[in-house]
DNA sequence: TAAGCTCTTTTAAAAGTATGGAATTAGTTC
DNA sequence: GAACTAATTCCATACTTTTAAAAGAGCTTA
C-alpha cells in the first residue's frame, strides 16, 4: 500500500516537474475541459510536444480525455490530482466549486 | 505568487520524482535525522551519486543538513514539504508528532 | 604543526532518459 | 477521396543520473 503510493506519487510528481505540463493542469484545473487548439494557442509548442506531455500526464491518472468528431478535449482527473496535491485547486483557481463537477 | 507558487512546486516535484531522492526523504520524515552512511546502507549507490541527490534536495528546499565532525547529519524541512505535499508524513510515518520537532 | 586517516563533496566524463520538431500515420467529417 | 485534427514515429538535442578520480574538510596522533 505505502510503496504503491510511493510508486504512484512519483509518476504524479514527474508528470508535474515539466513547466508545460503543470500549465496545462494548471489549466484545466481552473476549467471544465480544454480543447488541443485552446493549448496550442497558449504555448508555443508544436502540437506532437503537446501530444507527448497529453500523454504523460494520461499515464499519470492526472488527466482524461473526450473526443467529439475531430477534436480532442482533456480534463483534469481531480480525484487523483488531490490525492498527491490536494492544495492544487485552491492555490490556482478559485473556480473550485464551480468546476468540481465533471461534465458528464 | 502564483507564479512563485507553481515554479518552486515545479522544483520540489522534481526533486520528488527520483525513486532515490523519494526514498530519502521518506525516510527522513521518519526520523529526526539521518547520517550519510544510513543512506550508503540504504541504497546500493555511489556516495558521490547519493550526494548528488543531497544537493537536488537541498536545493528544493526540503531537507537541511548539520556538520558532526566527519560525519554530515540530514533532516527534513517539514514546512517546505508540508506546503507541497501536506500529506507526505501522514502517509509514509506514524511517527509524525513525535518528529515533529527539530533537533537544537 | 604536520602527517595520516576518514568521510563527504566536487569535477569530468559516460550512460541513460526526456524533450521537441519534421514527417508520417490514424481517425473523422464531408 | 479530400480536408482536417490529433497521435505516433523517428531522430537530434539537452538534461539527468551515474561512476571514477580528485579535492576539500575535519579528526587523531605524534
Amino acid at each position: 500500500m505505502d510503496s504503491d503510493f510511493s510508486h504512484e506519487a512519483i509518476k504524479v510528481f514527474k508528470a508535474l516537474s515539466h513547466p508545460t505540463r503543470y500549465e496545462i493542469v494548471r489549466m484545466l484545473v481552473c476549467s471544465r475541459e480544454l480543447g488541443c487548439e485552446d493549448f496550442d494557442g497558449a504555448f508555443q509548442k508544436s502540437k506532437p510536444a503537446l501530444s507527448h506531455h497529453y500523454r504523460v500526464l494520461q499515464d499519470a491518472g492526472l488527466v482524461a480525455y473526450r473526443k467529439d468528431g475531430l477534436r480532442v478535449y482533456y480534463r483534469v482527473e481531480r480525484e487523483q490530482l488531490e490525492r498527491f496535491v490536494p492544495q492544487f485547486s485552491e492555490v490556482h483557481c478559485n473556480n473550485d466549486r464551480q468546476a468540481a463537477e465533471s461534465p458528464a
